[in-house]
DNA sequence: AAGTGGTCTAGACCACTCT
DNA sequence: GAGTGGTCTAGACCACTTG
């Protein structure tokens, strides 16, 4: 278990080093040991990882040393602690959806779950616009079509794009049938934990297709969302483009409200 | 100086009362007392404020609990840390703008600090819609129209609602021979620190008269940016509508990013 | 009662900036 | 060299959860 053992201490001087993190601070290193466990499964999601006393003795550093580390993790929503229980794996669970990874919210600013459809699953091959995703153009990837609807009425038209190759054996079946979340699924079935995620947002008028799906008029605005979902690293898990209906619902961007201060 | 002697140690205990932070933890009780002496223009933007160790001193507590308060403020980017220089009070300078207050991008992605031209300000009353700046209905406010370019081409129109009670003798002039940007003159002027933003987004028909000082067609599809910008322990301080055309640039949503990771 | 995370302390040494 | 923030340690005690 100890393969993680760290062989500098306190030479925290010079070149930082291209991706290695050999020379970086002690916590910064166990940080790095940290989440690479995490991307390698060692610890599922919703396990405990080892107590801050044993990760010291393990490691051969103090308990604030560790602290330190998982203290960033915690603040990255990788990690999330629990006086007296435990340092947990961060899990999909619908709340955690719904505040970090859901920005869409009544115009009275009530915050919805919505309902999802999936409405098909369809193999592909990437196009030069699936780029963000890593895959290069004619890579197998799935497309998923997917309905939102809030309190009944259709609000968000998704389609979400990944890469067949890191999601072997996908299915809409697999894709509708699932307990809980979408990142839910990804992180149960596929071991691929998004952590992340960019959006950019513009405003266009609806397409026919989206506008009929979403009972609206076609031609009329609507908001396109462009997300980018990431994993540990920086790793680029998922396309999703939605279009929503803001005549109802809007958009909410509040950093520190995310940040969960 | 040392009016901010504290009375309550290790006390943490029972009810964390509500206002008062009596028995919260110390260093919860030394950032709520940073931030007081900040809101009451204690140390100006630009000001280094005392040492850790001098604080600590002052405060009679140790160096870590100092620490582990001023890494809120600096999380909160209320402050700005520089080893071998001091802490000082962050400025609301171009770049912080361009980086934390400014969420407009080209398609390519490139971030590109757009110039103002104030095209007016008024007098007004406010109205119902303005609640959320804290004014009651009839009180005065300023309102203040704004035409962004990104090189060259016209691409925010913005309305800007103050209470003009928080703003005294505020004209055009002031507003537009200003030496920086718009929450640096705040700043420097009123004291008045803008540290948070909320944003609520919704695409909508171009009005006609904004339509026509973005040199885009009436009815086409818009962005529109409703923002409400806070100072210390959330007290509203600017509304602000921003009607976007995003047929070259988008609003970039990036919680990391814009967190300094 | 045992084990976990949360707070606080005191002190050492390093890295950086300024004079 | 003096002063600042940055890292790291070791240990005490508190608050909370679980068995």
């Amino acid at each position: 278990m100890l393969d993680w053992r760290l062989t500098l201490r306190h030479s925290m001087s010079h070149p930082p080093a291209a991706g290695t993190l050999a020379f970086a601070p002690l916590y910064k290193q166990v940080k790095l040991a940290l989440t690479r466990s995490l991307s390698a499964s060692k610890w599922r999601p919703g396990d405990a990882i080892p107590s801050e006393s044993r990760l010291a003795r393990e490691f051969k550093v103090s308990v604030g040393t560790i602290r330190k580390a998982v203290d960033e993790l915690v603040a990255d929503k990788i990690l999330l602690r629990q006086q007296g229980r435990g340092t947990f794996v961060t899990e999909h669970t619908e709340d955690r959806q719904l505040y970090y990874f859901f920005h869409i919210v009544g115009k009275s600013g009530a915050r919805v779950a919505p309902t999802h459809e999936i409405l098909s699953l369809r193999n592909a091959r990437a196009g030069p616009a699936d780029r963000p995703l890593g895959t290069n153009p004619g890579d197998r990837v799935y497309r998923v079509h997917n309905l939102l609807r809030i309190a009944g009425r259709p609000v968000i038209f998704d389609e979400i794009t990944l890469a067949a190759a890191r999601f072997p054996g996908l299915t809409e079946k697999i894709f509708a049938g699932r307990a809980g979340t979408i990142y839910g699924l990804y992180q149960a079935r596929y071991g691929i934990n998004v952590v992340r995620i960019v959006e950019r947002i513009s405003a266009q008028r609806a397409p026919a297709a989206v506008a009929s799906v979403l009972g609206m008029r076609a031609e009329n605005p609507i908001l396109i969302i462009r997300r980018v979902a990431y994993s540990y690293h920086d790793a680029p898990v998922e396309l999703r483009t939605s279009w929503v209906d803001t005549s109802g619902h809007e958009y909410l961007s509040d950093l520190w409200k995310a940040e969960g201060r």
